[in-house]
DNA sequence: ATGGTGGTTCTACCA
């Protein structure tokens, strides 16, 4: 089994010692990080490398940045979204562990809806569709994981009607989304769980999190070959009530060896 | 309707 978690952690040496002790326990094969908030020579590596894992890391200075994680070997890696070589915001990671194309990515928040970055947000998706239509050309199992600062639907929302209007929950948006979906990708989190209220994210304010006011937003796409191997994938909740929590929380995806889809 | 919290960085900006 291969095991993929994803995890907004608000700052990656703010949350150090959060995630250290998280992937002690849960000893994923493969961690996506985002929102490190650093620069990749601010960016703690040895202290994940004492757990054995090495990291691919895209920082800038304090916004964004996003890193892989893995116990094995981390290859091809490259840095960046196509689509756009005057975006200079650090949002996007991919390279393969394990035979599997992995990226990290973390999608504009695009609040306010009236600021350039609404349009900055909505463009940097159809970028997103456009290399995952490349990715699909390969017939390779990948795995796109991150923030993707998108509600696909009102049952991942406390309030549906109160966010209908924000950037995360805009019909633009989500049709932004739903396109990635029309590809072929597979959301995994709704292959095994349809209930309502299954969130990632809870705001640090108005006690969202003992409210449980929170928000579906950190998502796992899998390309027909990657999801042909889906096991699982869950929402692990237990690091949002830990002292000096990220606002974010980790989705922990499992897949089948590929070897597995030759014994069936 | 507002403000509520937290991170980076030093003055607001971002989420």
């Amino acid at each position: 089994m291969m095991k993929i978690a994803t995890w907004n952690v608000n700052s990656v040496n703010a949350r150090l010692q959060n995630v250290l002790a998280w992937l002690e326990a849960a000893r994923p094969d493969v961690l996506l990080l985002q929102e490190l908030k650093t620069t990749e020579d601010k960016f703690p590596r040895a202290a994940f490398s004492a757990l054995g894992y090495d990291a691919a890391v895209f920082g800038q200075k304090a916004w964004n940045g996003v890193a892989i994680l893995a116990r094995g070997t981390i290859a091809d890696v490259e840095t960046g979204l196509a689509g756009d070589p005057a975006d200079g915001q650090a949002r996007y990671i991919e390279a393969t562990v394990a035979g599997v194309r992995v990226a990290s990515l973390y999608l504009p928040n695009g609040n306010p809806v009236e600021s350039e970055k609404y349009p900055y947000k909505l463009a940097w998706m159809e970028r997103l569709r456009a290399h995952a239509a490349d990715l699909l050309k390969r017939e390779q199992p990948f795995v796109l994981g991150g923030d993707y600062n998108i509600i696909p639907e009102g049952r991942d929302c406390y309030d549906p009607q109160g966010w209908k209007d924000d950037a995360l929950f805009r019909l633009e948006s989500r049709r932004g989304f739903r396109a990635l979906l029309n590809l072929g990708l597979t959301d995994a989190f709704r292959v095994y769980n349809d209930k309502a209220a299954q969130y990632t994210f809870w705001d640090y304010q108005a006690g969202a999190w003992p409210r449980n006011h929170g928000l579906r937003i950190d998502h796992f796409l899998l390309s027909p070959q990657a999801a042909d191997l889906l096991d699982a994938c869950a929402i692990d909740s237990a690091p949002r009530g830990e002292d000096k929590a990220s606002d974010h929380t980790p989705v922990v995806l499992t897949l089948r060896p590929p070897m597995a889809l030759h014994n069936i």
